[in-house]
DNA sequence: GGTGGACTTGACCAGTTGGTCAAGTCCCGT
DNA sequence: ACGGGACTTGACCAACTGGTCAAGTCCACC
């Protein structure tokens, strides 16, 4: 009489879908603090005091539960940057607020970027991460080409700004962040600050309203090229 | 006797030496394909063909293992470093060949890039990676703090845009080499020309010999800072 | 107050893990 | 040809793995 063979699409009470989130939740800190694979569903049962077969109730298997968890938190992150860029419509403000967001979403949420980081390394996930990371890229690169088009900044290739700017974000809030103890609105300002000029562009400390375009650096490495 | 009561600091016969590197460069490969904690010792002896005391002759466990190969693997990537620098002496330079020769690097040794961003992502490892990767970027703001003073590029905080060159160099080279096709001098020309000028920089496609100052921006987005 | 489904328990399973070790084999120097 | 140290074997170990399941308990609804 059409049950379900697995856990998927079971009916919930509160008290199960408030179990479920928690073991959602509790699983999240242990995978980020110890590892996926060093993190057994008996870690996880045990340190919720439950007994094993309330684990799989709610979920598949591990594996089902890391990928749920990586689901989630990828739909959040782009839920966010989604939202701190709705209001704007300059593309290039929108391209800001988006590094922003990221590095705060990053901050705020350490944990799973730690997951994120582990998850692009085994190939059992890189798969599920591609994907969230596709659509990230892909949605500022947009962005980017419609400032392109705009004439607002140099033809380059969207795609490979979008990576650039990604990557810059990733090491940034890595360092300063989770390794340091940077404030997260002063790493944004630094991301994207690097994101727009890049090592030999103008610096923004540098552009005043009226004497930027006086500040000229010195262009000897054009003959490095 | 002054005997070692681990194999570290065993007198090896050239056989010996032989068998070592064997393991450690198919261990290297095992770890990369399939993760560091799905692969066991067994398969890794079983792969080999060889007895599983073998493996304990030559190391004392498989954590030291992998231990030993990041801490190769990362002398490897900053010695080829230094020696594609070594004949350069403007600064500028120093750092675009230092870009490049990283870049190449991870094409020729995808198993170590991946092996690398597993570490960084588990505790007992990160720590480990953090010494390495601080040698990198301390020597790579070295050479912009240098660029800086002697006003070839704007004044930023160098240890910043170290990072954000690791960040561009990473992120480029997983997205055009490790998951793409391609080609690797090329990467480095991107990754370069994104680290010198950002997003909103000039292009470098841009720049002629002449007509470089005239390529002028639109700097309209200097209004949302 | 009884019925049924949501929920929980923990013993149990077969397979695997990193690691040990007594018992060898191989081979070089004498 | 023999002593000894480098090297190899694979059975063995205790601990642990992800996952199952029969036997419950709990509680909302009739």
């Amino acid at each position: 009489m059409a049950r379900q063979s697995k856990s998927k699409g079971r009916t919930l009470t509160s008290k199960g879908r408030q179990r479920r989130s928690q073991i959602l939740s509790y699983a999240t800190v242990r995978f980020a603090s110890d590892g996926y694979h060093p993190t057994s569903v008996a870690d996880i049962v045990g340190g919720l005091g439950v007994g094993k077969g309330v684990f799989y109730w709610y979920f598949e298997s591990k594996e089902q539960l890391f990928l749920e968890i990586l689901r989630d938190a990828q739909k959040d992150l782009r839920r966010y940057q989604r939202d701190s860029i709705a209001d704007l419509t300059d593309p290039i403000e929108r391209i800001e607020a988006g590094i922003r967001a990221g590095v705060i979403w990053m901050a705020d949420n350490p944990e799973l970027r730690r997951l994120f980081e582990f998850a692009r390394s085994e190939d059992t996930f890189a798969r599920s991460m591609k994907v969230g990371e596709a659509t990230l890229i892909s949605d500022a690169a947009e962005h980017l080409r419609i400032a392109i088009d705009a004439g607002r900044i140099p033809c380059r290739d969207p795609e490979a700004l979008a990576h650039g700017i990604f990557g810059v974000t990733n090491q940034l809030t890595m360092a300063y962040i989770d390794h340091g103890d940077g404030d997260p609105a002063e790493v944004a300002d630094l991301v994207v600050s690097i994101c727009r000029n890049g090592f030999a562009g103008l610096s923004d400390q540098l552009t005043g309203d009226s004497n930027s375009a006086d500040v000229i650096v010195n262009p000897a490495w054009s003959r490095t090229v």
